[in-house]
DNA sequence: AGGGAATGTTGACTTGAGTCAATAAGGGGA
DNA sequence: TCCCCTTATTGACTCAAGTCAACATTCCCT
């Protein structure tokens, strides 16, 4: 089991909220893949009512621990987040990156408590939704309670995902999945879908791929070698999207 | 690739419903650990009357496939369900078993299509819930809608745990868990939870736990020889409930 | 009850990813 | 800016689970 390391970040306060981070949610660019998702603008007035914008959030800094309470769930406005568990033995598991327009923490709803931990990768700043007054809400907003309803179907479908992924893939097959579904998400939020940069370290993929860090290293040399990618550290530029998609899937 | 055997048993008929299979909600023994958990007994009955209790399947009869409408979520009344998606190279992934009082079908929500397959491992009756339906009752039942989220939640947490199996895992573990979980699953129905029959083939569970026919054999066969289990075909007896719990997370 | 297909078991061998180890390259703090 | 600690890369070796193959058993279907 490795030993955790001392994260000198974790305990860093919550920085005081001095300026205006965002209006509200309907001047917010993301609100087209948001909360406010086909919601009618007088509704996203009483959505924005309960939403709290008050956290931003330093590297390494914690947004809720596994086993805190549960009180809210949470859209990213800025930064990466990362959700992870720890099994009892220690070790942990990387459950996913939530990136802007995302939403994480709906798994804390079934107990009552968080069933993981969500970090920040970089400066992160998220709006907070009260649980409570979702729920309220949701019972007078059919398109809210409806889009609520499928944001939680789509956790569970892209969880089910990345359980075949654990379970019938390759190294090559993960990191490539991986890479894609970053591209993705990155297309939807309008930015290039082809040159980005990792927020996350080797170690954070190769833990959510269920790989050893050397692995996801040598992938990246190889796929590096063939011409598909253009690795730089951190930045990634994906040189042939049609040869990827192939090694995703090709088995 | 594996090809698919053709299922004889796949496009029988649904049975005409010919009794009733169950007077309602209120009397069903599993209401306790099913959707109407929590309800009182007034609501019980607005619940009752958006159930639909006409489907019993036979063995290998699909519920509903992958890219199916999504109409109905399903709560499982007996038998045993398993849920299974198609990679598009055509290979297989189980993605969950279903036992009597639990819920599947939740992941189509989000599409408006079925992301996944369902097909009785056994004869199997099942509740249909009109998703609609169950939407509108949601709006003006808060402690239903409350449920659901709470199942919805449940469902991602529990897809959780069986990423960090998948990912962490070693072959023993992953048995080990899953006899567990289907022993407490066992618990909850006042079943024993040290003696059962295992409704699935040794394909599907390896299936579902990424591992081989051979793996999944051999490791039965090791946990036998060590005195933990009993096996005798589909048959298993825990013999040693702490050892498997040792099992489940000694790395 | 009998026969044949499907399912399960066991053994021998192979292999992809893990482990261990050494080195390189970054990047944040004083 | 320099230094040190963290993160990433690469190589050599190991091993757990996969593959292939033979055989056993079970479960349907007639």
């Amino acid at each position: 089991m490795n030993t955790q390391l001392i994260d000198l970040n974790e305990d860093l306060p919550v920085q005081p909220c001095s300026h205006e981070y965002q209006a509200s949610c309907n001047n917010c660019r993301l609100s087209s893949i948001c909360l406010p998702f086909a919601l009618e603008a007088s509704e996203i007035d009483q959505l924005d009512n309960i939403v709290q914008r008050s956290k931003p959030l330093q590297k390494g800094q914690h947004l809720y621990r596994e086993s805190d309470d549960f009180q809210s769930v949470f859209a990213v406005r800025s930064g990466t987040m990362k959700a992870y568990r720890t099994t009892d033995d220690g070790r942990e598991q990387v459950t996913g990156f939530y990136f802007p327009g995302e939403i994480l923490g709906m798994d804390g709803i079934s107990n009552n408590s968080h069933a993981s931990s969500a970090k920040a990768l970089e400066t992160a700043a998220v709006c907070e939704i009260p649980f409570t007054s979702l729920e309220k809400l949701s019972a007078s907003m059919p398109h809210l309670q409806r889009h609520f309803f499928q944001l939680m179907s789509r956790e569970i479908a892209e969880d089910q995902q990345l359980i075949t992924l654990l379970s019938k893939s390759s190294a090559d097959e993960r990191v490539a999945a991986l890479l894609l579904s970053i591209s993705t998400r990155n297309a939807r939020r309008k930015l290039s879908p082809t040159n980005f940069r990792l927020s996350m370290s080797r170690v954070d993929i190769g833990n959510y791929l269920g790989l050893t860090v050397e692995t996801v290293s040598r992938v990246f040399s190889r796929m590096q070698k063939l011409g598909v990618l253009r690795v730089e550290n951190k930045e990634i530029e994906i040189l042939d999207t049609d040869a990827l998609m192939k090694m995703a899937d090709a088995h």
